[in-house]
DNA sequence: TGGCATGATGCAATCGATTCCAGGCCGTGC
DNA sequence: GCACGGCCTGGAATCGATTGCATCATGCCA
């Protein structure tokens, strides 16, 4: 008895190279590998090995395919390929959003970040799949993996949830995060020295005469955090104790700077200097102290983080914390593709460094 | 007869669920359909109809399969999926280099615009891939579509090919282009009204009082032209004629703005305003200035484009025309997503406005 | 009790590629 | 003249899903 009594065909597959879409709404058909079979009078087998360059097939055949395929504007459809060889060179990069705000995606140091990343896997062969999600669920981010959209994962944050970082290692999802490095982390990070950087800004403003340092910040932030304990270390370090009413939490978000300048100078609390954790942060605390007469850097110094690309181009010149961002594409990518490979990988620190300007020189 | 005779059987494909990768470079396994059909004791066929909840199903089967698949984290696998339905929710967004500089992704104008469309495409279900490409060779962004890797295009900014763009749209590419409207255009753009834009811009300073206006920009790029020609437009409703020396060619490029302004100084050409085609080149401008002892607004007035987020913040506080980037973002899926839908899709055109701030305030 | 409608399920084809295996053809050596 | 080996080539299974059709058990009615 034969297996295959009636084979249904389908409709009618519509002679593929000639005809464009008939109606819209049809995609215009595509060019594939039977076409070229057909054309060439040989097999998809063929054509298959001819395309990758397979020296199983006679040269002359080769040539013939080759050429064919090129004069049919051919490409492969990557999708159908990846089914096939269970591979995949797709890496998503997911920026988590603020649930609360939902703020659109802005700030600068991201979204150099992101511009760094998208040059780091282009130049070597990756295709980058850009998504948010919510920072409160960054767990679903595994997703893209488990899916097979993605071969691998970089997270622009760690957020509030390391825990659930910890869970998608744990279930295997091929992850790096660019953050701080913490205590029982069973993924890698690429992140900058917060502490270090932290520590390098206060001192800075402590040697320019700096007696009472405002923390801009949140806090809850573990790389925020960092840069916090590393203001307070500068501080010990010159024998001093930080006010902890001088740290004010504060999300990364400008439109709260203002208020929060104005609300300290009507608590009457004291300050002359400020240490924001982002550029951003520092030129709308720049702004605020501007409004109510304040000079920077004459009546408040002030040092920002990360050195965005305007830090320079500000008035006054913004001293900051750099990070290094092209190399923290480069890194992570880095990181990433090791990982892929099977290796085990380690976190790893950029340097940053002070770069002094007009903001905070006395 | 039966007409398998001897499936060729892979190397053994080790128990789906259990295993975890049994040495580094094996992807962990994933679980799929077969596997929760296995454990449900029914085939693929069901579980693939229980899972879109086909009402073929037996309710409670469905409801067994559901419960399975959600305890097992099961999640469908895209790839093969697409291929099936030949289908595919993935937008390319091209972001082109220049290929004589290389420059990573930097400006905030684009990098906003980019989160803008991350946004606006998480928000409809879409997956975004960020590319970059020769901003010389648009059209091999042609073959993110032809490979099947996306379903559309959206490319960000049209550079110097509107002929290579021409081409794509005529091989059927559906492709939507953040820049100006161009006569003999067969694709659809979104754009700001750089004419009315560079208009408002000049009429402003003018109405300020300048009678030298730099201009500076590139007019090669359609963009930048336009606006350019609302400078002149500008000019000749104030009775006025534009002097050509002041309109200086200068690319996106922040390090090329202070060698500028040096060299008309050198040169003796005088100017008492600035209209830039970016804000970036703005504060560039602005910064060269001070170095050479001139004021803003008082000895020179400056008017930039785009109102990016620090724009606000600068000193003095940069007046500009603003470009709607959160509309932006919007207006270019929904011309795609119409275009995919098979509709003949009109170019757009957001409204610009001039927002002034103290940096043209005399 | 036989015939038929109905509901639930499985089989196998299909999407577009890759690759193992078998087989045809040809030349060589005995 | 036949066996054998090397080159090419084609057939068919495969990746993980979807879906048209066939099938099977059941219930209802005559």
């Amino acid at each position: 008895m034969a297996r295959h009594p009636t084979p249904h065909p389908r409709p009618a597959p519509a002679s593929p190279v000639a005809s464009a879409a008939p109606h819209p709404g049809a995609l215009p058909s595509r060019v594939q590998m039977a076409d070229i079979a057909r054309l060439a009078g040989v097999s998809v087998s063929t054509v298959s090995r001819a395309l990758s360059d397979s020296t199983l097939v006679n040269a002359e055949t080769r040539g013939r395919i080759n050429e064919l395929a090129l004069s049919l504007n051919y490409s492969i459809n990557v999708g159908a390929q990846n089914l096939r060889l269970k591979q995949n060179k797709t890496v998503a990069v997911i920026v988590p959003y603020d649930p609360a705000t939902r703020q659109p995606l802005s700030d600068p140091f991201f979204l150099s970040l992101i511009g760094s990343l998208a040059d780091a896997l282009t130049a070597c062969g990756h295709d980058m799949l850009l998504t948010r999600v919510d920072a409160d669920r960054l767990d679903l981010a595994g997703q893209l993996f488990h899916t097979g959209r993605a071969a691998g994962i970089v997270l622009v944050g760690q957020w509030h949830h390391h825990d659930q970082l910890n869970a998608m290692a744990l279930r295997g999802v091929p992850l790096v995060v660019w953050g701080a490095q913490l205590p029982q982390q069973l993924y890698a990070t690429v992140g900058g020295d917060n502490l270090a950087g932290g520590r390098l800004a206060t001192a800075h403003l402590l040697a320019q005469g700096a007696k009472t340092i405002l923390f801009l910040g949140d806090p809850g932030l573990p790389e925020v955090a960092q840069r916090l304990q590393g203001y307070q270390q500068a501080h010990a370090d010159a024998g001093r104790v930080a006010d902890p009413q001088l740290v004010r939490p504060l999300p990364f978000v400008t439109e709260r700077v203002a208020p929060e300048i104005d609300a300290l100078q009507a608590q009457g609390i004291a300050f002359d200097a400020i240490f924001a954790a982002s550029d951003l942060l520092a030129m709308a605390a720049i702004n605020a102290l501007r409004r109510l007469g304040r000079q920077v850097p004459d009546d408040v110094a002030v040092v920002g983080y990360d050195n965005i690309a305007l830090a320079e181009h500000f008035h006054p010149p913004l001293s900051t914390v750099a990070q290094p961002i092209g190399d923290a594409g480069r890194a992570l990518v880095a990181l990433l593709l090791a990982q892929l490979a099977g290796e085990r990988v380690a976190s790893r620190q950029l340097v940053t460094e002070l770069v002094v300007r007009q903001s905070s020189r006395r």
